[in-house]
DNA sequence: CGATCTGTTGACGGCAGTCAAGTCAAGTGG
DNA sequence: CCACTTGACTTGACTGCCGTCAACAGATCG
């Protein structure tokens, strides 16, 4: 009965690892729990509040985390203070720059924020030993690319209203994915400022501002409060976003 | 001598391999000799003239390709049209989306291009073997994100004085790398369309030859025929792209 | 030679940016 | 408790950059 109690006694190890949230989604998922004794020792937790800053730009890199719940913002910034939003992080993806020797990128919590953070070089080798982390990380940065293109076209070729309208699809896509109890009538949190939401898409607050107007007055969403908003008409919605 | 002979057997075999122009940049690079036979026997060259479709979006892929020669474009087209490209291959780009069930994307030849195409899942079976051409790849994609996310900050924050001039410091750059003998006063080959630099950049192709005359006025750019350019102040148009 | 494609230039208009005033809610301190 | 401050948001008036439309110039090609 050895192995048993040696099993035992690695589940009370691994703690929190097996009840995580974003164990599922993670790139921890690809590991076995032996394996997952290795990363946790490596990983520590760390919380952020809305509003801190988690990295500046074109420092060198230090560590690589997974968000936990929150969400992060990464953006770049031209020297005349100029904004651009390059990617919201939901809860299971991930920040900071592996086999990078800079971080290209702000990040800052938009709302409070709890990320799992990996020591930089402990991280790689285990890339290295264990072929199916590697794996994971791959597909999830193709993913990432894929979807920093779809936002290049949005950037590059849609009018205000429909990055505005494709804004709201993803957000209300992104977090029913995460209550994984979507329909058309939810009402979403929306944790971001108007001028976050402008610098995301290329726009000024004030075009947000008139934007939802103009959804709001042609009924096609609808604002209980100024950071929740429900879809009256999903239709529509697509329809516009392009 | 038993050995000699093999490897004298192989390095024939190999034959274009071994001189292939982007063997030092590309994927194959992380290969041994050993391991480029067998990568080069689901190798196969294809060319495509200027204007060709290599892949139309939305399809189910069935290769990946590294360019050797030529400029490829890719680009996301809206339903109405409006397109945006989202990436040009230079020689020793990839092509095509490996672990993906589709292509995303519209990819169009802009010159003359010499691809190396491999049959899908024979390239996914060497990825899984050949661990350096995994990391390979990986570092590639992670450097293809970074400069997705540089273009999105371009495309939503940047005047079009600004892209215009951000687009032909990327040429001069990527031009100039090719042929490993850049001054500032050298002159560039610019193998695009006016019209295609606008979809590039997320601008029409009037205002593209308006900046161009700008910069041309302002004695930045020089225009010896009209597909190529000099820099006549390299250090202002640095200034001017941000 | 006309046909076609690409590029240039001008005139004009509209979408979205800028500037500015004002509302609202939450927090602070006397 | 109220006066005050602050930050987020809204709305209006105006401006200007860039898109649209259109005419035309050159180059290439059959």
């Amino acid at each position: 009965m050895r192995i048993l109690s040696q099993e035992a006694y690695k589940a009370s190890e691994l703690g929190r690892c097996l009840t995580c949230i974003i164990k599922e989604k993670g790139l921890c998922n690809a590991l076995t729990n032996e394996q997952l004794l290795r990363f946790k020792q490596i990983a520590r937790k760390r919380v952020y509040e809305a509003g801190d800053i988690i990295l500046y730009g074109e420092e060198k890199v230090s560590f690589v985390a997974g968000v936990v719940s929150g969400i992060v913002k990464m953006s770049k910034i031209l020297i005349d203070g100029r904004q651009q939003i390059i990617g919201l992080l939901f809860p299971s993806d991930n920040l900071g720059r592996v086999f990078g020797q800079k971080n290209l990128y702000f990040a800052e919590a938009a709302t409070k924020v709890e990320l799992c953070c990996f020591e930089q070089t402990g991280f790689e080798e285990m890339l290295e030993d264990f072929p199916e982390l590697k794996q994971r990380l791959l597909l999830q940065t193709l993913d990432d690319l894929d979807a920093a293109r779809e936002w290049m076209t949005l950037l590059g070729r849609k009018t205000a209203k429909e990055k505005v309208a494709s804004f709201f699809l993803l957000i209300a896509r992104r977090t029913s994915i995460e209550k994984k109890a979507h329909q058309s009538y939810d009402i979403f949190e929306m944790n971001l400022k108007r001028c976050e939401i402008g610098d995301y898409l290329g726009l000024t607050y004030e075009t947000v501002c008139r934007q939802i107007r103009w959804l709001t007055e042609n009924d096609i969403t609808e604002w209980p409060s100024k950071r929740s908003f429900r879809v009256k008409d999903i239709h529509k919605l697509i329809e516009i976003a392009k």
